[in-house]
DNA sequence: CTTGGCACTCGGGAACACAGAGTGCTAGAC
DNA sequence: GTCTAGCACTCTGTGTTCCCGAGTGCCAAG
């Protein structure tokens, strides 16, 4: 049904329409790429293409534009993911460096991915499910105060003050922050719940509703983070771009955490560095964008999503080649850390 | 010079290009302010406020415009702040409360100013300089490394890895910790740089090289953080408004720091809590956009700023109310906790 | 000083024509 | 059978013209 030349035809209008932003016709495009060709056979595997439904025409006589379908099987067969240019790895590798804390590690990547896409990036911070604890401090305010501060092998700090139900000595303090190091150091976050449930019972019985009340707190900052948070940048990119979907739309929804969420999708579990490309409608909450997405983290242990989102009219193997890229710096760069 | 049925002309002229966004003429203003005069004493104004440049025509035959001078005026002299309806305070409260910690508040904040004004609303994180320390903590991850975290009375939590130049025991770590906190607590971050620099004289001859490198990080944290952090919310509200300077101008100075921090501007030391309304071309940074700002934090002790951004043609009194009222709220809470 | 009248100006929309790009179709060439 | 060339057709986008109306500035009268 769809012979070589009908594909090298695909790839051509979609490779051309990327790049002009304008219906392509069957005479430029059996100019610019050598097709060997007439325009009137472009013509007729242009007609095979459109019944087929993979390039449409916006009105009679224009030229024709790919469809989400057309999109999608350019990206399947007809391209390759492009690497980067040594200077961009170079480029990744001077931002990246210097980053004091997993919030720069965040906003640097953000930002690099923005830049280097000329798209809209997104980075999921690192889940904590997936986290183990590194440390638990109790930090004494007052006497009646303390302060609980959950650290966690991602470089990830959580705190939160803690009104205590009585006035408790730092001695005492000192003594429950050591239970619960002694308890939780090292364990994956997921198993903190059942780890604590004991707790306090294998304590001294005046200790247990002050510590009863620092746990409830603890459990619950691990389940409030439980979605976590998502970052983006270049928003700026927005302006040029002309979307199906309004422009307002697409503002709202990045500044919808749970939005954000659901664009980056889910990493699939057996390739979890796999890159996810949702294609115009493919994409169910915000259609008329594309979305190139991958799971980042140290070596199998998969911690979150970055991609970036854009029209769906954006350069694919060039997008795909950066989101990679960045995704396989920002892994390395938090291992070592 | 202008008489009071001349301000009175500016005032309608403002208030109707701000509800309506199209050029005013003298017969509809004279028909819907009950001027008491003809549109042609009313053309007569318009003409004498034409020539002091406070309203200008966008073509010959047009109706007229306020230019930023006029708008100055409005705001100056002819508008009153206009308080919040009580559904509204109802919904601050409501949005505010429950806020976990510092990070909350201020993404609560912002996303509320932004809903409140329909604007892009930018909050400056509480500066660390005017803040105190209420704990320094080190944590041993490693027995050659440990997390420094610096705790203020803001609820600011920042910390930083450090690679020790010696194994170091965790005994010896707790001590240098009581050191830091004895010599730090509660002193304001200012004066940490001269509290700790004759610490190493202080401590063995053993303890001095692991301390250097201690505090070498906690001081460069301090200086990191000088200029801070500022978050913005609402950009998609700048979807529909359109300002004189490009959309994709406005986008990529929200994603700067740098000129988001001049664009808050400085709290005047005076009055910390007044607030500042920048026009247009009076804003150096991004002219063709309106800044309404103001200090906020508890009590005399201003912390930082937050404020909206928007076209020049912004419903001024309206979006001071909301300013302010924001500043107030987000006042309370942070004093509370 | 205010008002009504009046001529003038200019922007924006409607109607129209036209050039150009692109198409589909058909008949002929390889 | 597949490709090619030619041709008539169909659009969109642009430029032109025209006209309406809102709004103005000015002037003379109240």
């Amino acid at each position: 049904m769809l012979d070589d030349r009908k594909l090298a035809v695909l790839r051509a209008i979609v490779e051309d329409y990327v790049s002009t932003n304008e219906p392509v016709g069957s005479k430029a495009l059996a100019e610019r790429h050598n097709l060997k060709v007439s325009p009137a056979t472009v013509r007729n595997d242009m007609a095979a293409l459109e019944e087929e439904g993979y390039i449409t025409q916006p009105h009679t006589s224009a030229g024709r534009v790919p469809t989400d379908k057309g999109y999608r099987l350019f990206v399947d067969r007809l391209s390759q993911v492009k690497p980067l240019s040594a200077a961009e790895r170079r480029a990744i590798e001077t931002f990246l460096v210097g980053a004091v804390d997993l919030d720069d590690v965040v906003t640097r990547t953000v930002r690099l991915l923005a830049q280097l896409t000329r798209q809209v990036a997104v980075v999921q911070y690192p889940t904590l499910t997936r986290s183990t604890v590194r440390h638990v401090e109790l930090v004494p305010l007052s006497d009646r105060r303390v302060m609980l501060v959950l650290i966690t092998n991602t470089g990830r700090v959580e705190q939160r003050v803690i009104e205590l139900p009585e006035a408790v000595e730092d001695t005492r303090i000192a003594h429950m922050r050591a239970v619960l190091n002694a308890c939780l150091d090292g364990c994956g976050l997921s198993t903190v719940p059942e780890l604590v449930a004991d707790l306090p019972e294998r304590l001294p019985l005046e200790d247990r509703p002050v510590v009863a009340t620092i746990l409830s707190v603890l459990l619950e900052t691990l389940v409030e983070r439980h979605d976590e948070k998502i970052v983006f940048a270049g928003a700026a990119n927005l302006a040029g771009a002309d979307f199906s979907v309004g422009l307002r739309d697409v503002l709202e929804a990045l500044e919808e955490q749970v939005v954000l969420m659901r664009l980056l999708g889910e990493t699939s579990t057996d390739t979890p560095s796999a890159l996810t490309v949702r294609i115009g409608s493919e994409n169910p909450y915000l259609r008329g964008t594309s979305v190139v997405a991958t799971g980042y983290g140290s070596g199998d242990n998969q911690l979150a999503r970055l991609g970036v989102l854009g029209p769906t009219r954006m350069d694919y193997p060039v997008t795909m080649g950066a989101v990679r890229a960045v995704a396989r710096y920002v892994s390395q760069i938090l291992a070592a850390s």
